[in-house]
DNA sequence: CATTCATATCTCGCAGCGATATATATCTAG
DNA sequence: CTAGATATATATCGCTGCGAGATATGAATG
């Protein structure tokens, strides 16, 4: 799936500059499950306003720099909808804390104890903004998609939770204790 | 990270040819969080071997075409663990199958079954092909990564079964009949 | 007064994914 | 018995697109 076609289904949702495009993925009801750069973003615009998929509306913003509005056109929609039927790519998924974590053996405890902290509370993070979004979104794909992300940040969450002493020293689970053997 | 780490972190797992790396990343311990194609992995082991980090062996096989056996170094060694004391990069997820689901409204009912079936079937492969793997691996990382694997997959397949109705119609879950009121 | 942050658009270089080419042996179907 | 698919094995090429930076400005922060 390009990125033309990842733009049109935001656009489906209401009328958005690039910048909000942007936003959209990262802070958006489908942040989790894909994501886009400025890089992808403003070239498949213009391309799709080329191909008459959307149109472009320039709004002068009174201190802010202007805005390009983009708005998706009946032929747009329909090219949306065919892209959404064709068989879908196999999902990719690439985590480097969580390669780091699998060699852990050869990092020291400072380390691994570093980037399982970051990343257990970054989940916690998620996990709990996307519990206070609720559903507010109507549409069945919507909150089916939303809930489906939920319960992945919370299996993940409660995993490392339950798992800690897999990966920590087994000596000791405290974080503000002495350091016993671990010097350096 | 870049394809050099990665194959430099696989390479201490054992020694490899390229195709065996490639093996390794689709269906090996951390098969689910990471990804590489021959177009990275190839090029990565040709600059490996010229900073010297890893050293090739050409085995000729009877039969099979020749093999190039890579083995790492101990400078390769020490730009691994050089390489996994650096911050990691945020995770990237990204599925077309779940973007297509959110949009469940824009897709006539078949459509929508038919992602939803596969989906959940290759979710469903993939946990009881990891539960049976076990956890024949003695290191701590490597238990923990699997064991997290295994965590996100049931989660996902458990709340695919649980919501199936948000996504597919309320009425009939229609699969050959006429299709009464409930069929399940 | 300086700096950082948020809004906003856009380009460029480099990494790397997918497809393809090449070669061969085995397994499967017609 | 051959045709095609499958698995082993290496390698390159083009296109996509990500990350980083350039550019511009007002508002908040120090």
């Amino acid at each position: 799936m390009d990125a033309k076609t990842l733009c049109l289904g935001v656009l489906t949702l209401g009328d958005a500059s690039g910048y909000e495009i942007k936003k959209h993925f990262e802070e958006g009801p489908f942040a989790h499950f894909h994501a886009a750069g400025f890089g992808s973003i403003y070239p498949a615009l213009n391309a799709l306003l080329r191909e008459g998929h959307v149109t472009r509306t320039e709004t002068t913003q009174t201190g802010r720099p202007d805005k390009k509005i983009y708005k998706i056109t009946e032929a747009g929609r329909k090219a949306f909808r065919h892209a959404l039927h064709k068989d879908p790519a196999p999902d990719s998924y690439r985590s480097e804390a969580i390669f780091m974590m699998f060699f852990s053996d050869l990092l020291d405890g400072d380390q691994v104890r570093h980037v399982y902290d970051e990343y257990l509370a970054k989940y916690r993070t998620r996990a709990d903004r996307m519990a206070r979004q609720d559903s507010c979104s109507c549409q069945n794909g919507q909150r089916f998609v939303h809930g489906l992300g939920l319960a992945i940040y919370r299996a993940v969450v409660s995993y490392m939770e339950q798992n800690r002493g897999l990966l920590l020293a087994p000596h000791a689970t405290q974080q503000g204790g002495g350091a016993a053997s671990v010097a350096e």
